[in-house]
DNA sequence: TTTCCCAACGTTAGCGTTAACGTTAATATC
DNA sequence: GATATTAACGTTAACGCTAACGTTGGGAAA
């Protein structure tokens, strides 16, 4: 199978400093770049080297202690755009600077993360990036103990374990809500996934509730679904219209959410605006090819991103003033809702 | 910050020795659970060491030669469930048997890859999982010379680096071609993506011309939009239904653009299928709440991980034996094309 | 010439952990 | 009672690498 034979056990710093008739240090030394080998000699070790195919092996590196150039980053899911998106933000800058970047989902599973986070940080990471403001006091203090870097990310909170920057859910519920309340709407329902899953969605929904319940109109009818796969939103819809009172507005946990609940209104004769209003959340890409333009809250997850990899590369610089961020949605005003 | 002022250096084994006043080879043994403890001493130390924090050090461990528990997994891009449903197929079965998964994304970049796989391999993994068929010589030889078990899902190929489970692109494009030619289709096009961006997306493409050429059909009209976001589809779309001569069947890059595309059908006041037929491919979630049922090919993604997981594990445990899988699309006729 | 200096190397001592092999004392065997 | 056995520990030597310090030899300064 390969072509040297000699790989049958992996060469090692030794190997290269006996073929290149020096010693240990000094390829190490010739390798690293680092001064106290000649020019000549340091050519003909990475020569040989390469030749030998020699990588180092950075678990004996990182036990001296040394950063490992790596950043770990972990997102409850990549079946969602959304941290598609942030990802698309944070990974150009970090390896514009030379980082690597490990990616890990968690599947909204704290002891999962959790696991996770002692893995990572057993490599010595140069930094960490955190879906979201809620984990476990464990993975607060593991982190914190080893001062390690850590950018929280989507969510915004005033507690973070390091630096933070995101959106507040709950505000941006709040908001939502208050300008659907502004449109008119007093019978508000929900379709969303079960409670525990999404701490965020669940933020956002505190944020519709409060301001139906500020506004002194009925509570929000809530249906939780399992899933969260298009066709959850489909039946989510179906299953809250069939109940008494009928919704007047739907919110839904995502825009892929009001898209399927939208398809399901198509095919049931439900006409929108006119016998419901429907509202996402995040203006994703999907909402631009839709027959009606959907009424959401644009979430900024590239610039966040941006923003986040920019402070915590600023943060592994040293730097510890305020690197904590909190970014604004944008509402859009679509034909999924009645006019202003 | 931390609890324990102690902290500020990383406790280690030795600390926890001294504390119980044992030796630190006892401390090792009772927390791996290793004969050659009484049964007092070890729940004694077990406390002990919890109380102090102690985590043993991975870097330590590994160094012993003991593997790494490590796999890498590499996808050309996230934002696509394709990958996010073989990624769900391949997870369970690695944690299950106390594997720890890293994931990367080469944004269909190849250098990316190369660069990402070199230093996976500084890690000694103990496997690796890499999209599609085609990687350079250099990849090959990198994974091959270090004998890294490693595994190629979503495309088939003949001459894998090591094992391979996936669909035959080609064919399926093929098959999918044939069976739209036996509908009465005569005028094919094509919306998809730049050359040289998805491998896989060309291998079908070639397959559906190669079916068309068969029967002695004209060629297909290819319309090559520069993203792969949904507007891309709905624009390619509305592109390639601006020339002449217009097609009666039109196969997308994927689901996602051909569900672009007949939002765009619906909203142009084009009959589907009357006027024109559209074909997808994947089969995914999103075709369920769609008001036509989408014609496509389904790929059996989340299978494809279970069983690529299951045949890395059975490799990196030695087995040699054959261990790659060629898996079929199930073609779904759909209502976006004529009925049979 | 002698002394000093300084590149250009080599040696030693770990980093935190475990495999392999001692050691000890109590119990079992004859 | 002498020897063998064994449970329950301790010691030593790695694992692959690098920081810190030691050594060497040739050229510059005295």
């Amino acid at each position: 199978m390969a072509r040297k034979s000699r790989a049958s056990k992996l060469v090692k710093i030794e190997d290269v400093a006996a073929a290149a008739g020096v010693s240990i240090m000094t390829v190490s030394r010739a390798l690293r770049g680092v001064e106290g080998v000649s020019e000549g000699k340091r050519l003909e070790i990475i020569e040989i080297s390469q030749r030998l195919g020699y990588r180092p092996n950075p678990n004996a590196r990182s036990l001296m202690g040394g950063a490992s150039g790596l950043i770990g980053i972990s997102f409850p899911t990549l079946f969602n755009d959304v941290f598609a998106g942030i990802l698309d933000g944070l990974r150009p800058a970090f390896e514009a600077n030379g980082f690597t970047t490990v990616v890990n989902t968690t599947e909204y599973d704290a002891d999962r993360e959790r696991a996770w986070v002692e893995q990572v940080l057993s490599w010595r990471p140069a930094g960490l990036v955190l879906t979201g403001a809620d984990h476990g006091p464990t993975v607060r203090e593991a982190i914190q103990t080893r001062q390690i870097p850590t950018l929280q990310v989507w969510d915004f909170t005033d507690a973070p374990i390091d630096i933070c920057v995101g959106v507040d859910h709950q505000n941006a519920g709040y908001q939502l809500a208050r300008a659907m309340i502004a449109l008119g709407y007093r019978q508000p329902g929900y379709v969303g996934i079960q409670h525990g899953k999404d701490q965020r969605a669940e933020k956002r929904l505190n944020g519709i509730c409060h301001a139906f319940a500020e506004a002194g109109l009925g509570a929000v009818a809530e249906m939780r679904m399992p899933g969260s796969s298009y066709r959850a939103g489909y039946d989510g819809f179906q299953a809250l219209w069939a109940q008494a009172p009928r919704p007047d507005i739907v919110f839904f946990l995502s825009d892929h959410f009001a898209f399927a609940g939208l398809m399901a209104c198509q095919v049931m004769g439900i006409r929108v605006p006119d016998e419901v209003g429907l509202a996402g959340f995040n203006g994703l890409d999907i909402t631009e090819v839709l027959p009606l333009r959907l009424t959401t809250a644009r979430t900024p997850r590239r610039k966040m991103g941006v923003q986040g990899a920019k402070n915590l590369i600023a943060r592994m610089h040293g730097v510890s003033s305020d690197l904590s961020v909190e970014l604004q949605t944008e509402l859009i005003h679509g034909e999924t809702t009645r006019r202003p």
